[in-house]
Order: structure tokens, then sequence, then C-alpha cells
DNA sequence: TGGGGGCGTTGACGTGGATCAAATACGGGA
DNA sequence: TCCCGTATTTGATCCACGTCAACGCCCCCA
């Protein structure tokens, strides 16, 4: 079978767009390496060396970061087209765990290549330092969520984000199913599972959105928003 | 007056790391810039076009991210050493406002030339993906501490990051005095002014450190770290 | 030198979300 | 199909931090 970016429905939204035909064979030598993993497979552990960055295929991932006193932090959730394991550039081992939440496949993209590649492709250079950049912005959101919202408007910002995600990659932007559980939701929002449980119930009875186990349905996703917006006092 | 890179005492915390004499002397032609600010001046505005990052030459920084509805979260402090700005790459946007807490003076770091630099300097290539993916790492940090830590935890963790970071510059670990006001501590932190007060003053009465105004004095660090790392329950 | 404004501290009180606990729903395997 | 372990929901109670308010300190400027 024939695996190669340029092939791949999800060039828009990975590393290789805006590349040319003939750039775009060169990327594909470089991503040759795919690896599929189970729901429950880690994909990489934190403190193990880093070499490649990963491409989402498919499926879905979370990544976490454990320390010994028993604090956990779920930092993101990865669609397919999404990078995985740009932190552990900075010092060359991984900082942090990446988990299947779904059987998944990934693009291995070793990274010391990629850095060759992008020394003669500046399209793609400059892409990549895009997607690191987006990820910092991301990761900003994220402080800003944490740092300063309650928890019914932070449920409702993940909600609309994971709605975007699914509209870019053609799915419904209003049904979708949570590949994540309650506690795993709550990790990555910094509230518990019974407040992310609760605030689904709330929502629900406000007839923001459906709830059944992990299927969810927005029914009015412009309220979600407004819940979010509203002045502050 | 001689202000390239090859002879300031912070190339061995900026971009500079590891880099031949014939590099540096490329690299000091890209950094020929300066800009100096008076304290309160904002470097660069949330929506102004991005065209260059910034080195922090001496001085101060906050980083800081506004919306309309009255929300505000701090997403982080710099020292010298440190760069500005990389955040600005995803969209060719600043997506924060970068503020001096005191009188400073950057380097700016025309991006587009950096790109053709590194393109050239592996070395300078590699460092500059490591100096992105460290502060995605640093964000993750800030994540975690938002995410799963009470206040004092997160006021002890706040002041042992800035006492290493001073350390590393030559300056006391131990005595040293803070730029930024409380509200903007609690900003940073996701806490309210008054709780930052109330921990300063708690950590105080029992012999952790000394606090008068901004002046700060680390009387007990390894207590205060393990006040972080303490098994949860 | 005195007054005013900004910043910081401290106290009293309220509340959002954590914690503890129990009941229910679901999915996977024998 | 039944059973068991895990995930989720829901209720009752608690507590860390937020809120509101008063006061003190410091610095700047007239």
């Amino acid at each position: 079978m024939k695996t190669a970016c340029s092939n791949c429905n999800l060039r828009e939204l990975c590393l290789p767009i805006g590349l040319a035909d003939d750039e775009l064979k060169k990327l594909d030598q470089l991503v040759s390496t795919r690896k599929r993993l189970k729901r429950g497979d880690h994909l990489y552990h934190a403190g193990q060396a880093f070499e490649s960055i990963f491409a989402v295929r498919s499926g879905f991932f979370k990544t976490d970061v454990l320390i010994e006193d028993g604090r956990d932090q779920v930092t993101g959730f990865q669609m397919p087209g999404e990078l995985l394991g740009l932190d552990g550039i900075s010092n060359e081992l991984h900082t942090c765990n990446a988990i299947a939440l779904e059987d998944s496949e990934v693009c291995a993209i070793p990274f010391s290549r990629l850095e060759g590649l992008s020394r003669q492709i500046h399209t793609l250079q400059n892409h990549f330092h895009k997607v690191m950049s987006r990820e910092i912005v991301r990761d900003h959101g994220v402080m800003m969520l944490l740092g300063t919202m309650r928890a019914e408007e932070r449920l409702a910002a993940f909600l609309l984000n994971l709605s975007h995600r699914f509209k870019a990659r053609g799915y419904s932007p209003i049904e979708f199913n949570l590949r994540m559980s309650r506690d795993e939701i709550g990790s990555y929002l910094g509230l518990k599972l019974e407040t992310v449980s609760r605030a689904f119930s709330r929502f629900q009875d406000e007839g923001l959105l459906s709830v059944h186990q992990r299927e969810i349905r927005l029914i009015d996703p412009e309220r979600l928003r407004l819940l979010i917006t509203h002045q502050r006092t």
C-alpha cells in the first residue's frame, strides 16, 4: 500500500502544507515509517530518548505529565493531522507520555532528517516553525483557561475547540464522541471528574447540548460561546 | 559602542550557544538593531504584525493576553538572555503584549533573516528549535502548576523558578527583588493578589523566607521545594 | 514637608469546586 | 445471557480561595 504524504488526505492539515510536488516527494522519503497502536498503548514515555516527531494519521491521543508525588496533568489531546513530540526537541528526551485513546496510526518523522530537509526547503522550514509557534499559542490559551475561567466556561471552551477541530477534518462539528474519560477531561481542564460530569448535566438541563456517555451533540453552540465570552463583573 | 552577540556576556544563555567564531559573526550582522524601553513601555502589542523576535539584553518583561470580556492572563516573565515573540511566528501576528517591567534593552532579530541563517548554520537551526521546544515544555510546567497545585505550592514553584534563573545569570539565588506586582504574580499563577500576599505572609511566618515589599530573601529553599513535592494524599 | 495615589496587607465572610459516598449504567468476557 | 469491573452520575458536606472592605506603607511631587 502506498502511504506517502503526497497522497495522504491530511496533507493540508499536517506538515506538507504548501509544498510543491517535487518537495512533497522528498518529504515522502523521510516519512516512510508508520506505526500502529492499540487503544491504551504508549507512543512514547516521558524520559525516553527523542528521535522523531509523530504525525497522527488516524485515531486519537492524549499527552500527559506525571510527577512522583502523584500529580498528573493531561497537556493535550491530538487528532489526525496534528503533531506529537515537539516538547522532546529541547533536551532530546520526551518530557511527557503520549497514549493512544483508540486504535491509531502515526507517521514517524526522524527529527534530524526533518531539520536537514527544512534547510533545503524554505516552505517546509517556515511551516514547521509555524507549527511549533502554534503549539505555544495553544498552550497560552490553555493557561488562560486554567488561570481565569470557571468550571463551566472551561468545559464549554473545550467542547467548542473539539468542535472546530472535527469540523476542520470534515466531521460533524455538532455531533461527535469524546474519546477520553471524564477524568481525562478533568485533568486537562484542571477540574475533578465529578465537576466535569456535573457541568455536562447542567448543560444538558439547560438545553445547550445532549450527552449520552461519550456521545455529544451540541444543540446551541452559540449560547455555549456566549457562556465563555460573557462579560466579567 | 560594540554591541554584537560575539561580545555579549549573555551569549551562553541566548541564541548564540555553541556557535563557532565565524558563525557568530554572521549572527552579529543579523542582530544589529537594539531597542531601549522604559518601565511600562510595550515592546509589542497583541495583533501587531510580527517581524522579529527579541532577546532581552537587560531589564525585565512580562507577556500577557487580554480578552475583550476583561480577562487577563500573564503568560510569562522574561529576563536577560530569554527570547520574546515566539508566539507571533504562527500567524505573523503577535498574540500577546510584551511590556517592560523596568527600564530594559532588547536585541531585535528579524525572523526571516534568522530562518535564512539557520538554513546555513545547523547549530543555530537546532538551537533555535530547542529554544522553541523549551518554551513548550515551560508552558506545560505552567499548565501543571495551574491545573494541579494549591496556592502556596504555586507561589513556591514560582519563587524557586525565579531563583534558578537568577542563579544562571550570576545573581544571588536567595536574595532578589521581584520586578512585578502581587497582581501580576497572581495573574500568572491563577490567583488573586490577596491570596498571593497571604501566601507570602505565611511563608514569612513559617521562616521560609523574608519579604519586604518586593525584596525577597529565601531562608529555607529546601523546605520550599518540599512544600511542592510533598506527597499528595 | 505634607498630601495623595498606588501597592500591599489583613480581616470577615461567601462560594465554587473538591471530597466523600453511594447508586447506576455500561462493556467485555465466560 | 449473566456477571464483574470500570466509568459516570448524583447528593451531602467541607474548605481553599475569592470577594469585599479597611487600613498601612512607600514614593513622588507640589
